[in-house]
Order: structure tokens, then sequence, then C-alpha cells
RNA sequence: GCCCUCGUAGCUCAGGGGAUAGAGCGUCGGAUUCCUAAUCCGUGUGCGCAGGUUCGAAUCCUGCCGGGGGCGCCA
């Protein structure tokens, strides 16, 4: 709809001669609706480039425009917007086109891109926690977002197998086992190993596995953290997350692609060796120091195997690459950026997502959490309490640059309070008013026909049609801001406006949805089937069942 | 000290150049003998501070204040 507003405020520009001056305005939906159904700033905008008062402008856009026959009346306020106001039947007629898109498929991308998003990537050396949990949410909701939108999207996981950490987990490991075992175990594990109760259960399970290499930790090591990965995967599916590819860093050890993204660099005349150790010079890239390579002890930081990482993925040839990770990894940003720039790839293809913290209460109450002594909630804990959609919900609800609070209380409430149950309830509800019609003996196949839907004229049903509208805007802000959360308060607002409508219908005869004279009933299921449609969407992109019964 | 992020109603948060800044919760008051009450309506002296850009700023720029994170030859 606003597509077209704007193709005829164009044409209006044509008509007087006014076209191509290039400057920058737009039409939107104005907050209040006696500024119209939408507006236009054009003549603020092009006051300037023509020389003449704004509302001179206007006037002259409203007489080329009022011929149009959706329009109902095109006003000019304030310092010089335009107004316009649509007549009831271009909304009906706009709710049919968008009923027979095939669920919207029509709002995809005109230029599909194949993207590339890493998340999660959480070291197979323990369980997931809550931070994990949020960026695997976010991450899979905005790949979920950018495929609804038509792109094609791979979800990548990168698994930290090969460094320090596997041999600490090693080296937890075989205390563990000579502690089950009754043997002289040494010290308690102290700050560089890693403890609690995950790992001495996973040692008594993997006893059989482990017992014949005690002395090499990191073979004891991987052994565990295969089984480690193994629980991550399975935590994952429980909130509905598969990945298509996961890419072990040890592979690029094996591979020596380590070597070739060195000498690769050493090439592009950015690195220099000082004190015994090999450095990239990123400070040319905007970074506060420069970073090490190869240690002087001859050994990589954990930043070189990424380097690699990150050339395999651009050989891959993606238009676009989104890594999620956690606000604590911000330091890393500029500087892989400026690898991948000597590698001679652009870094703008490079995106970075930076989750902020999440934090845990029951109502009022923190719920302390320490990772130091491996005490901390995870992941799965809070699926098993809360369930798998208040899970995903919760953790989309908030702007991934803020920090979350994640209330189990609330989660857990089978209450218009939770917002997770009120969108559910929504689509429950829409979905027991078409289950009531057809029990009543109501055809429903009318419904996939083209239909008047002349009687649909109630202001609240105007503003339903408005609001689905914005779908593809919505989903199109969504992806271009890599903000999943979005979603989430569009769809809130779409079950607000509905709940408001429906329940009107509890004084009002003429908001009663089923009560109606047959003509006038299949217009309003039409409504209700197509907002159904519309909210069964946007709970699925955000990975939310959407329950036909509640 | 430098870098990133956030600061909006009592609380938790939306809003990323437009007109009178919103929602949920909380408070207080009310509706519905109903197509599921897992519902709805009413109730609000708020954009951290100071400059700047603009016809127009919560939004963009600069500085300051405050919270969080980061500044290893750790990952």
């Amino acid at each position: 709809m606003k597509v077209w507003i704007k193709q005829q405020v164009e044409e209006a520009l044509e008509s007087l001669a006014w076209q191509g001056l290039g400057a920058d305005w737009v039409v939107e939906e104005p907050k209040q609706s006696s500024h119209g159904d939408y507006s236009s700033n054009v003549a603020m905008v092009l006051a300037k480039p023509l020389k003449k008062n704004p509302r001179e402008i206007a006037q002259a856009l409203a007489d080329a425009l009022r011929l149009s026959a959706r329009f109902d009346k095109v006003e000019i306020a304030g310092p010089g917007f335009l107004n316009f106001f649509l007549k009831a039947q271009t909304y009906q007629e706009a709710l049919v086109s968008l009923a027979s898109q095939e669920a919207f498929k029509a709002n995809h991308v005109a230029e599909p891109q194949r993207i590339l998003i890493e998340f999660v990537s959480a070291n197979p050396t323990g369980p997931m926690h809550l931070g994990h949990g949020r960026n695997a949410v976010v991450g899979d909701t905005l790949a979920r977002i950018l495929e609804a939108l038509g792109h094609q999207v791979v979800r990548e996981f990168y698994i930290n197998d090969h460094g320090v950490q596997i041999e600490t987990l090693g080296r937890s490991g075989i205390y563990y086992f000579k502690k089950i075992h009754g043997m002289s175990a040494g010290e308690a594990p102290g700050e560089d190993m890693y403890r609690g109760e995950y790992v001495e259960t996973l040692v008594k399970d993997l006893s059989h596995e482990i017992k014949n290499s005690l002395g090499d930790p990191l073979s004891v090591g991987k052994t565990l953290a295969k089984v480690l990965l193994e629980r991550v995967k399975e935590d994952l599916a429980k909130v509905d997350i598969y990945f298509d590819h996961y890419f072990s860093e040890d592979s690029l050890y094996e591979s020596s692609k380590i070597k070739q993204s060195i000498e690769a660099l050493k090439k592009s005349g950015k690195t220099y060796e000082e004190e015994g150790a090999l450095w990239f010079k990123t400070t040319d890239f905007g970074d506060d120091k420069d970073r090490v390579l190869i240690k002087s002890d001859g050994s990589y930081t954990y930043f070189t195997p990424d380097i690699a990482y990150h050339q395999d993925k651009f050989k891959r040839g993606f238009d676009l690459y989104l890594n999620v990770m956690g606000a604590d990894h911000g330091g890393y940003v500029t500087r892989m950026k400026a690898a991948v720039e000597a590698l001679g790839f652009d870094p703008q293809k490079l995106e970075f997502l930076l989750m902020q913290l999440v934090s845990l209460k029951r109502g009022e109450v923190p719920v302390a959490m320490s990772k130091r002594s491996g005490d901390y909630v995870t992941l799965k804990e809070i699926v098993e309490e809360v369930g798998a959609d208040a899970t995903r919900f919760f953790f989309l609800m908030r702007s991934h640059h803020t920090s979350l609070e994640f209330d189990l209380e609330l989660a857990k409430s089978q209450s218009s309070e939770n917002p997770v149950y009120y969108a559910q309830y929504a689509h429950a509800r829409l979905a027991s008013l078409l289950r009531k019609a057809a029990e009543a003996g109501i055809d429903l196949s009318k419904l996939a026909q083209k239909i008047d839907l002349s009687s649909l004229t109630l202001p609240e049903e105007l503003d339903l049609i408005k609001l689905m509208l914005q779908f593809g805007d919505r989903l199109n802000l969504a992806a271009s801001f890599r903000e999943p959360h979005r979603v989430i308060f569009y769809l809130l607002e779409l079950a607000k406006l509905f709940q408001n409508y429906y329940t009107q219908g509890k004084t009002d005869p003429r908001y009663r949805l089923l009560d109606q004279e047959e003509e006038v009933l299949l217009q309003k299921l039409f409504l209700v089937r197509a907002l159904k449609e519309v909210l069964a969407n946007l709970l699925k992109i955000c990975g939310v069942s959407a329950p036909e019964k509640m």
C-alpha cells in the first residue's frame, strides 16, 4: 500500500514536472489517525530544491492526487504534510490480495542473497548456559526472518575442538576419573580446570572410553568434547535449532589452512616479527594495538585459526557473513575485519551481532549464577522448566543490544501477563472461531475465493487490515537492523488489536464474528482466517508454536 | 585512559529525522449473564545533562555524567 501511494505521488510529481529532484522523501504510517492512513513529507523535503513554500507544493500535489478513486481525501496539514485518507474499499481489496498471496510469499526481496550466519559456537567443554541460549535463539530467529524474505541462509557452528581448552577438559576428566575410582587424584581442581557436577557424571558415563588414555589429556579431552557436543546439539534441538554445518577448528590444522592463511597475511605486508613472535599489524585497520599470530613459543593464538576459518568462509563466496557472539567478545570485531581485509576480501560483508548479558530471576528474586564455580543454570534446565515456546519468546523479547532479565515465574505463568500466552491465545481464539463456524455448517472453502468484503467497515477491522499490510515492511526492518525482537513486538501489536476488537463483540452486535447473516459472516471469517495466517507466520518465524486450542 | 554498548513513565522495555513520545506490569476504577475471563476499557507533568546540525531531534554530531562489557604472546 505504501509503495502504491509512493507511486501515486511520483506520478503527481511528474505531472507537475517536479520529478527527479532526488530528495529523500517517504510515505509512512502516522502515529495519529487524524493525520490520515498514510502521510508523506514530500512537500517539506522538496521545499528547498524547488525554492517554494512547502504548503504550496503540498497543495499542488494534493490537487493532482485527488483524482484517484482509492483516496477518500488528501489533506494538507501542519508545516506541509500530505495526509492520505483511504476508502474502506481500498483496504477491503488490499486484504483480498494479501490473503491470496499464499502466506505472503510476495514479500520476498527482489534480490535474494546467500548468507552465512555463524552463531552459538559454544566450546564443547560444558553444557550450554543462558547466554548461549540467547545467542542461539536470536541467531536462529534472524536466520528464519532472512529466509522468510527469500534469502538463502546457511547456519554454521564453529567448534573449538583443538586448543588448550580441550586439553584442560581432558585434565579435568582425568582428575575426576581418579577421584571416582579411588586413585590419588592430586589437588582439588582450581580455576585452571573445568569443575562442576557435569564433568564428574560425564566421566562416570565414559569411564570405559577413557580409562586407557589417562596419560594423554588431549585424547581424553577429545573423547569428552565429542559427547559434550552431542549434548549441545540435543539441547539446541529442544528449542528447534538445527545447524546446516559444523565447522571443526581441528580440521583447519589437519588441512594446513592455518599455515596458508598466515602466508597470505605475510604476503599482504601487514605482518612483522618482534620478540620472537609473529605480529599482525591490525593498527593499520583501526585497532588499538597489533595482535600476535604466532607466539614466541611457536604456537598460535586463538585468533590465528579464526582467521583461517574466516578465510575459508569467504572463499565459499557468500554475499553476507553474520557472526552472533557475546558482547564480551566485542574487541574481536575490529581485528577480524582487519584480517578479512588484509586477505583481500570485503570487510563490509562481515557483520557482528553482539549479545548483551542474560540474568535470571524468579519473580522479584534474582537467581545467583557463578560461571567460575561451575554453578550456573543451563539452557536445558530452563527449557525443562518453562517450555521451549516461552524460552524462545523470552529470549526474543528484548533488543540484543540490551541486557535481558529472564523471569522464570512470568515465563511459566499461564495468564495474560505472560506475553507468550497472550500471543498464542490470540491465534487459538481465531482457530476456535473457524472451528465453531465449521461446526455450524459454514463452508470454509468459500474463503479461498476472492470475495467482496464491503461489510468490513468497522474502524478496528480497517486498522487490523492496515497493520497486517505492514507484514513485509516489518520483516524487512527486522532483517535490515538484524533485530529479531521487532517481530515479537509486531506480533504482540496484532494480537492486542485483535483481542480488543474481539471483546467488543460482547457488548456490540456489530462486532460479533459468528452471529451474522451468512454473507457478512463469510466476510468476517475471511478477516479471521487471514489474521490467523499472519499470526501463525510470525510465530513460526519466532520458532514458537501456534496452537489451535488452548 | 581508550574502544563498544545502554540511559525513555514507579518498574521492565518499544520507538534509529516528522506532527500531541508508546506498550506491558504495578496503582486505582470499571466492562463482559460471552464466538474460550489465558479477555477488554479507563487511569501517566517521562526522553541523563549541555551544546550543535535541521523547516523539524528521543532519534544524527560533539562534550560531559551514570550503568554494563572489552582493552593478554587467555579463549
